[in-house]
RNA sequence: CGGGGCGUAGCGCAGUCCGGCAGCGCGCAGCGUUCGGGACGCUGAGGUCGGAGGUUCAAAUCCUCUCGCCCCGACCA
């Protein structure tokens, strides 16, 4: 490609709006556009890489046997409402009606679509099992779009379906898509981890999501430095706390004048964190949630959700709180009344805790579960924090932020059974295909390599997704120099070297600014006094020395370390 | 959904308090000089000031409504 011709000019401004660098970088590149927030058009050099994503996603899907198809993004809502989502999914759902007024919805995902089809094509176990696949756009209306592409409404999805049998079949493609996940995210050169995480209440059994580590991830991951253990925030455990076996003191009413926090509760009585029970309200649905908890931990409200079975939760209002007999600031479930109790291990563990007398200006000291109140759950609902030991070996685990890529789920026949979508066994018996669903986030990906490999002068992509394997400038206006610039274009094409060749009539500092900028791997630039030499200078994004190499025989070596670069990132084995 | 901020030329911004010719930098076009890390000079094109309504002799500026965009929050009472 000649720059010269090329749709779509750098901007030396960041965007006022972009914060995070693979936003301003893509940006500034040239690579993306915005239309309306999280929504993007990919420019020529931004839709290469996103094509180079793809490929590489195509081969590894195609390696493992899926069958790549294309379903709609346009869904009637039958399917939806067949399976219910279309009842609990909100307003990051888009609807509309057709002309005729029947309800229609813009894919979210396609579970619904997938079980659909298997309704008519698949009735046999001999048909089984089967990976299917595509890379669709999907339209989610989240409630905040930022970062560029890495939290987009409009966006392309790889997602494949795998149909067995049982529940062993099951395993057998959700290890075959653990793999091809690990094989695509190398090729990427990705630095990432693979972490439990959140199943849901409904119906799966397993998942696990793909994390590449950036410090602008939504996500926090606790990992054990042993490599025991990872898991998401969200559904992490942690090693409880010992038992404390102290005696039960008599429980004692103490006046505490404007500690309405747990903090300035625990400053003004000198006790630490650990030996408080703070407590924190949810409603769900109508059923008032009473939680105590270690004045030093945090809520996991996934956990919480997942304990109560419930999938509707709220904080609770002031008023429904005075409802119930508490009082907020000094709050504990001693004496309450219409309010389901739930006590976090760490408090049921613990003795003689400081604890709210549901009294204006007064706090308790030495509660105790069992005793002074009775807990109608005891659970794990804590967040695990930094710290916190690892649940296999005990070790101290870190926590790390990062971004979710892709995500591995054994649905098992949540989908199938509503949609009635069943195939005949060997004894001539109606049963649910099985099935597993697997998404990687295609813009995503290439955003998140950005965030991973880039400096302040711009971008430095593996070049595995780069949108080229060199960049080639011409340097000054001496007209051998363009004649040889030329020429060596067309012979590094000629060698299978992807070329952006910066022909344009620019100074030199303009070029290799927008070189480092666009971030390809290889810079080649020739000049008067390396032409004089018979030489081009040969730079890496990733390395601050250029050397300068001898002309002849120029496009050979280039492949070769094209080729040398490109194995670096193939996966082992 | 709650709170805050911002919409003025392609991009980044000033002007708004205190109403009175719509500006600056970058980019863009032309000419000249320059040419290995975002050059310089001269000339020029480009904006119904997000939109609608109102107040006024006069509105980017004041008032009302509306649309869009961004940030923080939406567990610690």
């Amino acid at each position: 490609m000649r720059m010269a011709k090329l749709f779509g000019r750098t901007v030396r401004e960041v965007p006022a709006d972009a914060e995070f660098p693979s936003h301003q970088l893509m940006v500034r590149a040239a690579m993306i556009r915005p239309l309306g927030a999280g929504i993007y058009t990919l420019m020529p050099l931004g839709y290469r890489v996103v094509k180079k994503v793809e490929a590489i996603i195509h081969e590894e899907m195609d390696r493992i046997g899926g069958q790549e198809l294309l379903m709609p993004f346009v869904h009637t809502a039958d399917v939806w409402k067949e399976t219910e989502r279309y009842y609990q999914i909100g307003p990051e759902m888009a609807r509309f009606e057709d002309r005729a007024g029947r309800d229609m919805v813009l894919a979210m995902t396609h579970e619904e679509v997938v079980a659909d089809l298997l309704r008519t094509d698949v009735n046999s176990y001999k048909q089984l099992p089967q990976i299917v696949y595509h890379l669709q756009t999907k339209w989610r209306d989240e409630p905040r779009a930022r970062g560029g592409l890495i939290r987009v409404r409009e966006f392309t999805m790889k997602d494949s379906y795998s149909l067995d049998v049982d529940e062993a079949g099951l395993e057998e493609s959700y290890e075959a898509h653990a793999e091809a996940y690990d094989r695509i995210f190398t090729r990427f050169g990705l630095d990432y981890i693979k972490v439990g995480a959140d199943v849901g209440m409904m119906g799966g059994s397993k998942s696990e999501e793909y994390m590449a580590f950036s410090p602008h991830g939504e996500d926090v991951i606790l990992i054990c430095p042993n490599g025991d253990y990872a898991a998401n925030r969200e559904v992490a455990i942690y090693q409880q706390f010992p038992a404390s076996d102290a005696e039960m003191l008599p429980l004692e009413e103490v006046e505490t004048p404007n500690a309405s926090t747990i903090q300035g509760v625990a400053d003004y009585l000198d006790v630490p964190l650990e030996q408080t029970a703070k407590a924190v309200f949810f409603m769900a649905g109508e059923q008032f949630i009473f939680l105590v908890i270690r004045g030093d931990l945090e809520v996991n409200e996934t956990k919480l959700r997942n304990a109560l079975q419930v999938s509707d939760l709220v904080p609770a209002t002031t008023e429904q709180i005075a409802a119930i007999g508490a009082v907020a600031g000094y709050a504990s479930p001693i004496g309450v009344h219409d309010a389901t109790v739930v006590v976090d291990e760490s408090v049921a563990k613990a003795r003689n805790l400081v604890a709210g007398a549901n009294k204006e200006g007064f706090h308790v000291r030495n509660s105790n579960v069992g005793r002074d109140y009775e807990a109608d759950l005891i659970a794990d609902v804590a967040a695990a924090a930094a710290g916190h030991l690892c649940p296999v070996c005990g070790e101290p685990m870190v926590t790390r932020r990062a971004i979710e890529v892709g995500n591995i789920f054994k649905l098992g026949t949540r989908y199938t059974e509503k949609l009635g979508a069943t195939y005949l066994d060997q004894n001539g018996k109606a049963q649910p295909v099985v099935m597993g669903s697997y998404g990687i986030g295609v813009g995503r990906s290439a955003a998140t390599a950005v965030e991973q490999y880039h400096d302040d002068k711009g971008i430095k992509w593996p070049i595995s997704i780069a949108p080229f394997h060199a960049s080639l400038l011409s340097i000054g206006k001496d007209e051998d120099v363009i004649a040889t610039t030329d020429a060596l274009y067309a012979q590094l094409g000629a060698a299978g070297v992807e070329v952006l060749y910066d022909d344009r009539n620019e100074r030199p500092g303009v070029k290799f600014n927008d070189a480092d900028l666009i971030g390809n791997p290889i810079r080649l630039s020739i000049s008067r006094k390396t032409l004089d030499a018979g030489e081009v200078e040969l730079k890496l994004r990733s390395d601050d020395n250029s050397i300068n190499v001898p002309l002849d025989g120029i496009a050979g070596h280039v492949r070769e370390l094209v080729d040398g670069m490109l194995a670096e990132l193939q996966p082992v084995g």
